[in-house]
This record gives C-alpha cells, structure tokens and sequence, in this order.
DNA sequence: CGCAAAACTTTTAACGATTAATTTCAAAAA
DNA sequence: TTTTTGAAATTAATCGTTAAAAGTTTTGCG
C-alpha cells in the first residue's frame, strides 16, 4: 500500500514543526492565522487524512465496539445488526463484527481478538454452546463496557437487553383464545435455550390464566420449517385436532400454513395461527401470518446507545441494567 | 477502561528493557533463556496481550478489512457476509462492517472512515444511488486492494465478483419459453446497476435466441414486494397480460403471486413465474417459487480469499480479475 | 531606547511495540 | 596483565499524532 501522506510530509514542505501543523490543523489559537491558512491549504492538496491508527495509539481509544453474533444469517440478527450499525454510524463508532457459528471455543477467541485489538466496547449474543463464562469475565476484568442482547447472561458486570419473550407467548396465545380457540398446540424447540423457554411458560400462564388446562401432549418439538412439515402432517389429519396453534417462529408457522393448505384445513376459520419473528416472509405468504415483531432493530439501537453511554461514562461503576423490550403482536389474516 | 498490562510493565517489575521484554517473548536466540522464561511467565501472570493499535502502526498494517453493504438485512447480502467472515476469521483478519443503506453519500463517507482506518483492503458492493465512483478512485489511488462483489463497477483498478446474471436471467427466461410462455415481462432495478443490465441482457437475449421479439414495454421498474404489489394489480388485468414473468429477485416475485392469487390469475397455468436469489421464502411461500440460486456464502468466501491474495501480493500491479460464478436454476412450483 | 509582555514556534516526551546498532561485562586467550 | 571474544542486555530510532514546556521573535509602552 502506498505511503500515505502524513503531518510530517505537511511540516517539511512548508518548514514548519510538526506540532505546528497539527495545532494548525486544529486551530489552535497559538498559532497565526497565515500559517493556519498555509498549512490547511496545502494539506487540502495533498490530501491530507489523518491516520486514526496514530491518534488510536495516542488516545488509547478507538472509537470501535466489537460486535459477536451467532450467525448473521438470520434475520433477527442481522436486524439487531441494522440496529446497531445506524446508530454506530450516527455516532462515529465502528463496527468490529465476529461470529460465533454457534461454537464456544470461537467466540472464546474472538472476545480475545477483541481485547488486543482495545475495542472500546462490546456487544454479545452468547451461542447456543456456551456454558462457561470466563471469557466474558475477563473483558470485564479489563473494564471493556459489555451488553449482551436477545442471548444475556447474567451474574456479569454487563447490561442485557431481550426481547420479552414471556409477554410475547402470552400475547399471542391469549389472542388465539380470544379468537375462539379450545384447544391450543405449541410448537417449540426442544433445546433448553433460555427464550424457549420463556416462550412456553408465557403459553402456559395464558392458558391457565383464561381457564384453559395446560395439556403437555399438545406441545411439539418442532421449531423449522421442515420439521413444520413432518409434524403438522400428522397432526392435522387427526379428528381431534387443535383449533389453534402457536409457533415459536415464523418459519414454522409457515410450514404449518403449507400443509394445513395441502389438507384443506382452512385458515383461519378451522385453524388459527401465530407465529414468532415477524420475518419479511409472514407478510408474502397466503394468508398473511399473524405474529409477533420483537423489534430487532430497536433492540439494536437501544443496545449499541447504552454501549456508548457506559463507553463515555466517568467510571466503570455503573450498576447493570436489565431492559426488556416488549414485543407487539401482528394481526394479520390467520387468526 | 483500565489501563491494560504492557511490555513496559512487565520490563520495570523484573528490571529489564523493554526491548529485551520484547525479544523475550519472541524467543530471540540473543536472550539467555533464563531471561526468556522468566518474562515469559510474568507475561501469563499479569495475562498480558500484545497491544494491536501499536503493532498496527509499526507495521502499517491492520489485519483489518473494511466491507461495504448496501443492506445486511437482505438474505443475499447476509450470506456473503457469512462468507467473508468466514475466511476472514480463518486468516486472522478482521471485518469492518459499515452499510450504505443504498445512500450514495453515505457510502462516501463509509469510504472515508476506511481510509483513515488504514485497513488493508476493502470489499463493496455498491449501493443503488450510486454513479460517481471518485470515492473508490480514491481508494486505489491510495493503493488499498479492492474488490467488488455482487454489485460491481469496470473502469476501476479493483477485482470484480458476481453471480453470472446474464446467465441466471438467460436460463430462467429459457426455462418459462420452454414452458410455453409467449409473452414474458420483466420486473427489473435502475437501469444503472450492473446487475439490473446483465439481467436485462439475459433476458432479451433468451427471447431473441428463441424467436420471440423484445418488447420494451414488457419491462417495469419495480424491484421490492411493495412496487410489485402496487404494479402487478395494474398489469395483472388486463386482457393482453404477460403468461410469464422473470422477477430480478425473490421479494418481487412474491408479491407478483400474492395478486395473481388475489385476482384470481392461476399460477402457473395461466401465469408462469420465475425469481431471483433462492431466499428461504421462496420455498415457504406458495406455490413455490422457481427461483435463481446466487451462491450467496461462497461468492463472499472467494471475494474474501482474492482480497487477501490482493493484500499479500508484492505489488500493486496485479490485474484485475473479473470472477463469474454461475449461478443455478431451482424449479419449484410457479413454473 | 530598553525591557516586559504578547505572539508565535519549536522542542521534547509520550502512546506501545519492534529492531538494528551499540554497549556492557565477564570469561577465555595471549 | 592485557586483549579478545561472545553472550546478554540496552539505547535509540521508528510508526503518526498530540500536548506541555521551552524557546524565539515581535510588539507595545514608559
């Protein structure tokens, strides 16, 4: 890469010290206002740019966040994603971005990577894997200003903002019952992840809340759109088959509307629907899927402002915050 | 942030110099090896890591490469970047994310920020406002490696990669002639990007190529769900309507098929529709859509691997490659 | 005219690490 | 005892920028 040009070449062609020409470049009073013009000028020709590896080193900041995600194929995430580098942008931050591919032993480098690298903080969406905590603890240990979003862990010196996973299960099943609906299936992941689980109680406190026995054989381990496929085949033919049925995404939802069509159940009137996610793709599809947005961008932009307020703060002694963002529910033509 | 252990301290706690800190820790043969150990263990006690911003610039070097998107939350851009991060992550360089967000002025001042960042290479794909390429000049001129990936521009010292988007429009607009369709529209970006043209040509060509003449007036300018909403009503009604359409990606088409099926169009007997991009809704929806796979994931892997060939070469010199990936014709259901 | 104050510049040191060039110091050889 | 040798450590320069301290003009006023 070509040399680029520097204080220094500025400084030399004119004859002047190279503080002179960074006070100059700055304004600063000290110096007369010919050489201020003298100097601008010229570094203007030149094409001066000032080198933020330099002032990096000098300030020990670098005005970069180092961001860690499961995989940014996903459109929750890669919304968060939207969420963080506009405000970013707006702020004059840069985005470090890293992936965990849902491996600990990778996000375990990467917050390594992010500590020598003297990112001025940290966002984080733990993966799937990740047990251990001591990675995390040592950026803390650092004082590197931690937020984790939508994946939080807690017992850390760091923020969390999640999307209200049980509120939302519970907005979207009381809707079904308003609706009309007696029997209610949940279709959710079978792993332990946090947000399932708040899902599946949210479904439960709803249920019982509106008189309705919680039933443990109308919940299914099923949470793509393939599997959508399998199971709902066989539900759906049943004589006693559910009236209504929550999705832990929109995915599966959408895999349920497919077959339910294929079978000739009608929706809504036989079979209502919610879904989870408000993807771009609940809009396209007929009917259009009722379900919840979780506001990814929001979450986003609200993780990466309380970044940079814990960034800019006086002290490292801040007492955590726990916010939590309440998801809307969509109607649309399935329920 | 706390002020994190340097070579400097480790120097002052066992009354040594930096610099045989320094050469310690790199296992210079002119260090008795006693020195060595002894430094090596004080390193791990106070977890020291090398500070990158002052390697950065010593070296004049980053390990960092800076990537411009025009939207991470579009499927097709998000698997690309699950690409580049991932030989990225493989070669120990890392990614600067920044989105234009399709704003020309804001993808200048993208370009700035890289610049003065010093990465050493840049990854774009330019947004769709843009005309003047100067700020990329810019970047060669500096002789930062750049490559282009997606959507690209010629007439620039800089690799380009892309999907052969004459090839994918010529093989879908061959598939719907072969499937007896006489009268295929066009549902197509500004005429300025080179995407929106090679698809242009592919399309025309297939007609020509098999005795059906082009009719400009069979090509409209929509390319979202929205436009294709509103524009397809219009079309759709007419006595003269198209008996095909090759939408320029997946989001049009689906709204192409929503109307058809609200006005009562059957697809694909009496309307044959044809995609782009493979996105996971176009298998979701129904019918499904026949689409056009990009290979999203390995054209950011290959845009990733030739930056790094760029970055690693002696010179600046190099000839620019123009990569074509051929992508590939999934027939579903609307066709 | 002379001297203090104001105006403007330069020097120096620092950020953290690397490395070529040099110094130090002790042991071996003369 | 003096010189040579060589291992082991230090010094100084460097990357580009800034800020405090020090230095040099110029100006103003009695």
């Amino acid at each position: 890469m070509k040399k680029q040009v520097t204080i220094k070449d500025i400084a030399q062609q004119l004859g002047l010290s190279v503080s002179t020409v960074s006070r100059a470049l700055k304004d600063h009073p000290d110096i007369s206002v010919k050489t201020r013009a003298a100097v601008k000028q010229l570094a203007n020709i030149l094409g001066y740019k000032p080198n933020r590896i330099a002032l990096n080193l000098k300030n020990s900041k670098t005005n970069t966040i180092g961001l860690i995600i499961p995989m940014i194929e996903h459109n929750f995430f890669s919304s968060v994603v939207n969420g963080i580098e506009e405000v970013a942008y707006n702020n004059d931050y840069y985005v470090m971005m890293f992936q965990s591919n849902e491996s600990y032993m990778r996000e375990v480098l990467n917050t390594q990577t992010l500590a020598t690298n003297r990112v001025d903080g940290v966002l984080a969406s733990i993966s799937k894997e990740t047990k251990d905590l001591s990675h995390f603890k040592q950026l803390t240990e650092y004082e590197i200003p931690l937020v984790f979003f939508d994946r939080v862990v807690e017992d850390l010196h760091a923020d969390t903002i999640v999307s209200d996973d049980f509120e939302g299960a519970y907005a979207a099943v009381t809707h079904l019952i308003e609706r009309g609906c007696k029997k209610i299936a949940l279709f959710t992941s079978p792993r332990h992840l946090n947000i399932s689980q708040k899902r599946h109680e949210g479904y439960k406190k709803a249920l019982t809340d509106h008189g309705i026995d919680y039933d443990p054989d109308l919940v299914y381990a099923c949470d793509t759109f393939e599997d959508a496929i399998k199971i709902s085949k066989s539900i759906l033919k049943k004589i006693d088959k559910p009236d209504g049925i929550f999705a832990v995404n929109d995915a599966t939802a959408l895999g349920i509307i497919k077959i339910a069509k294929k079978i000739g159940v009608k929706i809504p009137e036989e079979l209502k629907i919610v879904g989870y996610e408000n993807a771009k793709s609940s809009q396209m599809c007929e009917p259009e899927l009722t379900t919840i947005d979780q506001f990814g961008f929001e979450i986003g932009r609200r993780a990466m402002t309380l970044l940079l307020e814990r960034i800019n703060a006086d002290n490292y002694n801040y007492k955590p915050k726990n916010i939590t963002i309440t998801p809307k529910l969509i109607i649309r033509e399935t329920t």
